[in-house]
DNA sequence: ACTTTACCTCAACCTTACCTGAGGTTTTAT
DNA sequence: ATAAAACCTCAGGTAAGGTTGAGGTAAAGT
């Protein structure tokens, strides 16, 4: 019998809206756990929901599972986390949502720029490397030939 | 002998920063267009490049080669693009980067507030379905659990 | 003429983030 | 007591966006 404290892969997988494979997904790739029962079913602790929570709202910013399990690996190993542990790493994802955010400004208002001339890639074109504030997160500078006005 | 309108996959590669597989690889997913010499060899007009230089663009911007292609497809198939056509694309596409920085916009916010209750999950949080922006732009309304509190 | 560099095709492989199905066990409901 | 629902493992598949390698041809440099 299930008791209030242990929830089953099933309904763990219907609260959070997400498919019972994925939980296996996840448990696989270290990012949630569960102990095993007499009959060798997955039972969690219910800090398993707000995990998933955190793991879908970073999806959303653009943040991967491996991140995620990095900044998973920082919350207290013995207690449960807490409020500030959450904050904390609210925080810092916020700040990186900033990033990505002032990212695509900079690629939105170049694209305005090329709208002007017509352009995406010729000389003059401020899309024309525009200093990647992103850094080494993954989007690499726009490389565009200088040649390529016709 | 290359002549100066006839472009060879190296040297597209080499302009564009990109390698001589994904000119093959962008070829047949029908993104750009080549044709042959006498040695079965491919050979490129220029606006090749400024095609190329969109597309990294665009994948700057989270749109998919899927999605460049379908505006591609609206391009003049006769004429080469001029700079109106290109312009008229960098409009819509500016929108599309519109809407996804406010959607992230909305993000850091309801994260922000989340900082304040050290939540992510919890009822009255703000990041709680927060009205998906984006809709059916593969981002899925967040589901979170109206339980997970501890 | 000969060698190196560039190019060709086709199949297989990589990463991320899962999903599907087969074959079998456990729980739960009636 | 029995059937249905839920669970288990493990292998293989999917989609996007490419990369890598084998085996062979073409073009360029000397």
């Amino acid at each position: 019998m299930l008791e209030e404290a242990n929830l089953s892969v099933g309904i763990v997988a219907k609260r959070c809206g997400v498919n019972v494979s994925t939980l296996h997904f996840y448990e696989q790739k270290g990012l949630i756990r569960s102990w095993r029962n007499q009959g060798n079913q997955r039972r969690y602790k219910r800090d398993v929901l707000r995990r998933i929570s955190v793991i879908k709202a970073a999806q959303k910013m653009g943040i991967s599972l491996e991140e995620v399990k990095a900044v998973f690996a920082q919350l207290p190993n013995q207690r449960t986390p807490d409020k500030q542990d959450w904050a904390k790493l609210s925080k810092s994802w916020q700040q990186q949502l900033n990033q990505r955010i002032a990212y695509l400004e900079k690629l939105r208002d170049s694209l305005t720029g090329c709208i002007g001339c017509g352009c995406l890639s010729m000389k003059n074109c401020p899309i024309y490397n525009p200093e990647d504030i992103l850094g080494d997160s993954g989007v690499g500078a726009l490389i565009l030939d200088k040649e390529a006005e016709e």
